[in-house]
DNA sequence: CGAGCCCTTGAAACTCGTCAATGATCGTGG
DNA sequence: CCACGATCATTGACGAGTTTCAAGGGCTCG
């Protein structure tokens, strides 16, 4: 059942809008291979050009812009089942950097596969979705850094991890893996690191969340919601069924 | 030369694609009607489905989210010749609100509407790219209100205004008309009222900004660039041109 | 002429960043 | 097998940047 390479990718895109036999096996057909990263390294560059893109098979990786002084935002997480916005072949180069912050395995779309992909109107719709719920995520990020407390803040952001990461089949008792140090959640939430660490013992302290050597858990995801104002309408997960339109 | 009802939001996607007379002819055939909205409107409302999109033709328009405990985040502003993401249509259902900072003037595009036009190769092309550049400036703004100071985000802000208007020949003698408030800028920036009135007085000390009854005056935009690590590269204005791809 | 909105200014409080130092964990090579 | 260095988490003290509260002034519109 989950044996296929891009099993996981398809298993998000489901979420979406039902797909047929033919579009899962046009997905397996076209990722043929998958390439392996490391932590830290580049999977692409500012200035380049974009004949590519990634589907994120397992581990997390991330956008991000380097600031004049050193300091990097965090501006996207690609996580597991996570397929990159396929408008991007429109842009003359890429103004930002993905790198992976834990060992990613990535399957590689090229222009031609992803039109191979969208001549399926099915797929095609999909990954229109796809790409939506990318930008819907993008402005929730920008509410969350522009106008939460640093406790909700923090709270915000791992609900949103530990509900991307369930519609994937990757959470098991309240609890799933994620590789983050508190360095890259600060770049991430455009605080400190040390803030981010006090921040984080107080969501302990409140008895809403473990995260201790890359294993998440929330005791209680419904109170934590309710702490941090989170409601997962913007990751779309539920609505896109219901939803008919081209 | 500068009659017809769109010719702003042609002016806006000659930028990123030459057009040819008969794609300017079905802009303006289909932009018949212009709708007029007040300082205040509410031009679309979160949880609508989302069956027609905007092109503004005059006045500042934005998006924004309201927070549980009343305060607002601006997401997005729509500038005169800015046209909607044609991505919008695949959302299920709104997630945001749309709001006339000023007195707005409008092209409402349906659905079909947009299938026209798209459509055409080269309008379908000038149309992506227009949704790629909404996405850059999303992720600048993240980057801004994430990490850097507030002299540096506001000042940063109001290049890329005016630079935005200067594409859409609003933009004369290093002045252009800025219909905004310090309030507006401050749920933009993430700053209260208070700060953002004290750090435009910093810029007007600094000799690089004068700001009064809606009139935003560069006094030396380079400087003012520099100041604020400002690099126009995200709007993709010139870059476009050259790069080919589909 | 008054109401309302916007800009301005001052003072006090607070959030958060920086600096600095200590532990804990882990992989690696001696 | 242990020592070492590297990375990451943790903690305390202090200071800078920002918010909040409060109040006054200018302007426009009815």
């Amino acid at each position: 059942m989950m044996t296929g390479i891009a099993s996981r990718l398809i298993l998000r895109l489901e979420h979406y809008t039902p797909l047929g036999a033919e579009d899962k096996q046009a997905m397996e057909s076209v990722a043929s291979g998958v390439k392996r990263f490391d932590r830290g390294d580049t999977l692409a560059r500012p200035g380049e050009s974009i004949d590519r893109i990634f589907g994120i098979v397992d581990g997390f990786a991330c956008r991000y812009r380097l600031l004049p002084d050193g300091r990097r935002q965090i501006v996207a997480f690609m996580l597991p089942g996570d397929l990159c916005d396929t408008r991007s072949f429109h842009m003359p180069y890429r103004d930002h950097t993905i790198g992976a912050l834990s060992t990613v395995d990535a399957v590689v779309f090229t222009r031609d596969n992803i039109r191979e992909l969208e001549s399926r109107s099915t797929l095609s719709r999909a990954l229109n979705r796809n790409s939506v719920v990318h930008q819907c995520i993008a402005r929730e990020w920008l509410v969350n850094v522009g106008h939460r407390t640093s406790f909700e803040r923090l709270g915000h952001l791992l609900c949103e991890i530990f509900e991307r990461l369930r519609i994937v089949g990757l959470v098991r008792d309240h609890s799933c893996e994620v590789p983050l140090t508190q360095n890259d959640l600060a770049d991430t939430l455009a605080l400190s690191a040390v803030h981010v660490n006090r921040t984080m013992m107080e969501l302990r302290r409140a008895g809403l969340v473990t995260f201790h050597s890359q294993r998440l858990i929330l005791h209680d995801p419904e109170a934590l919601r309710r702490a941090t104002a989170f409601d997962p309408g913007y990751l779309l997960v539920e609505k896109m069924r219901d939803a008919q339109a081209a």
